[in-house]
DNA sequence: TTGTAAGCGTTATCAG
DNA sequence: CTGATAACGCTTACAA
């Protein structure tokens, strides 16, 4: 096994506090003693046992990042972010997936890392405000994403209806009558595609533009194959549109390849956005347009909020907003 | 603070002993006394403190996947089938992110998380064996990828120098004269992109193909941008080919964009091959042809022989091979 | 079947 | 400046 604190200080000769004054870096340590220790230290290869020292000072170190799925490119690059974020801080990172399923992520909220971690910043997909009052432990929490927040719980998300209503308009202004919405879920299932909807409904009603229920189009499942399935679906159903508002990328990128199946033009037959900007956005022919949460800012306010609350703060839940943009690309070219 | 055995056993009237036995399911207990427990622990809604029992038992129930950047689809398709894979087995995954640097990579072998992980698979980019050796600690570890691992330690890839044979031939086959290869890192700075460069060279020599060092196209850095900025480059300095071999498909889908830009019809005036079959392959346009390596057999052995490695296994490294398929896409129709 | 007590490897308090 | 010694919360012989 490897060795421990009682190991070095026998050998050094010293007591297990000195070793541990040492290997902590406390100042006040006779330089001979140091160095003493140090070189038993590395004689013996001695690295400390996190484990233990976290039990003795409370501190896991490890804050966890709960999110529907990592493979997900949007999720991905934003575990990227926090976990370049919470390293600038001396956390580490652990990854939680709930595959959006009601059962993992009540687990996560019941504190299944009770003890293990000093934080949670969660992505619930499922879970509505009262589940959450409920369930959630002790544990330092910040909730991101679209669903309604308890009163007593952080949370940062991007202003969805704004978004997606940004969204509709542009295409509106472009010229486009026919504006549909691909995600559809139908009520209540998922909060984020609920917003994102409201968002574009409420724009097509500023602007009297077509509405039906049609234009709709409902999704089962999520990402670009269940995308292209649901427009393939919808457009031999006899669904007509000039304007296609996604759910996310995933879901733009997917509703492109059907389009093109079919023989539509984009931008010319069908304009399209997206939502997310990742990566690929920029790689699809055309490029897509595309609604950008402000990713690095989303982080750093959660992490923020977070390590306020780890450091004790006290008090109601603070709900903030972080801005997007919405990044315009060849897809909804005029 | 959350409550603690002591506290549960104070309610229900029992020692501490009592309560971690029903906690963990022990079987006998009388059931009376599992019922008044049950109610203790529902009452004061206790939950194990995972740091505590994981330091008594010296199990610690995580393990850790260091990968270059998890934004990387590729790598974030593998951490979601490590995380659902272990998770099976009730381990938790802490991700590493190294950025592909040397000091990161060295940290995590030193043994950052000594004792708070059971284990660690590790896809290093610069390490070579001996850093690995020497650095590695007692931490039972499995590497994935192409670098060469030094004899003690397990090790599983996929064989990268056949894959970029059978991606080469298949170019070649369609009648393709003039390959070139983008990724090309000068010499030992990155093994994977040399081993690919080894089987992609080692093609052209069987078949008597053209070859010509403007065909070994450099990139600096990784990615999807850094890829169009090469293929761009090549192109205007009057690099002529009409195959493509790409270090993955990011740098693929950059370089079809690279050569959309320059008015090059894929596959008609050049075929692309990529590698990793990440998701969005299946969705650029033309679908992109790849080296698609089994990822679920990766992690799996991975898994199987770090659990092995955890169980006490001894004995010199293994190294194991993973299938891989070539999956034909419009890129290379001819 | 249940209780007592000794760890697990640190940190932290308080004398010396 | 350094040494005992008591936590931290749990598991696990060993007894009762």
């Amino acid at each position: 096994m490897s060795a421990t604190l009682q190991d070095v200080a026998a050998l050094a000769g010293v007591s297990i506090k000195t070793v541990s004054n040492v290997v902590r870096e406390y100042q006040h340590v006779r330089p001979s003693t140091r160095a003493r220790v140090q070189a038993a230290i590395d004689e013996l290869g001695y690295v400390p046992h996190s484990l233990a020292r976290r039990l003795a000072t409370g501190r896991t170190g490890m804050i966890a990042f709960a999110l529907p799925a990592i493979e997900t490119p949007y999720f991905a690059e934003l575990a990227a972010v926090v976990s370049t974020e919470i390293g600038g801080f001396d956390y580490r990172l652990l990854i939680e997936q709930t595959a959006g399923g009601l059962a993992d992520e009540r687990a996560v909220l019941r504190g299944r890392e009770q003890g293990l971690i000093d934080g949670l910043i969660f992505q619930p997909t499922v879970l509505d405000a009262e589940a959450i009052e409920q369930l959630r432990g002790s544990t330092p929490l910040v909730l991101l994403g679209e669903i309604a927040a308890p009163p007593t719980v952080d949370h940062v998300m991007v202003d969805n209806i704004a978004a997606a209503r940004a969204a509709t308009f542009h295409l509106l202004h472009s010229g486009r009558t026919r504006i549909a919405f691909l995600g559809h879920v139908p009520t209540g299932g998922h909060a984020t595609a609920g917003l994102r909807a409201r968002g574009y409904l409420s724009a097509l009603a500023d602007s009297g533009a077509h509405r039906d229920d049609d234009l709709l189009i409902p999704m089962t499942g999520f990402g670009a194959f269940a995308a292209e399935a649901a427009v393939v679906d919808a457009l031999e159903a006899g669904v007509r549109f000039d304007g296609l508002v996604c759910f996310d990328d995933l879901a733009a990128i997917g509703a492109m390849k059907a389009l093109a199946r079919s023989g539509r033009v984009v931008p010319d037959d069908v304009g399209v956005v997206g939502w997310d900007d990742i990566l690929m956005s920029q790689f699809t022919s055309p490029g897509l347009t595309t609604v950008r949460p402000d990713k690095s800012a989303l982080t750093r306010t959660a992490f923020r909020m977070l390590r306020e609350r780890m450091d004790g703060a006290d008090g109601p839940g603070r709900h903030e907003l972080v801005g997007f943009d919405l990044v315009v690309r060849g897809s909804t070219a005029s």
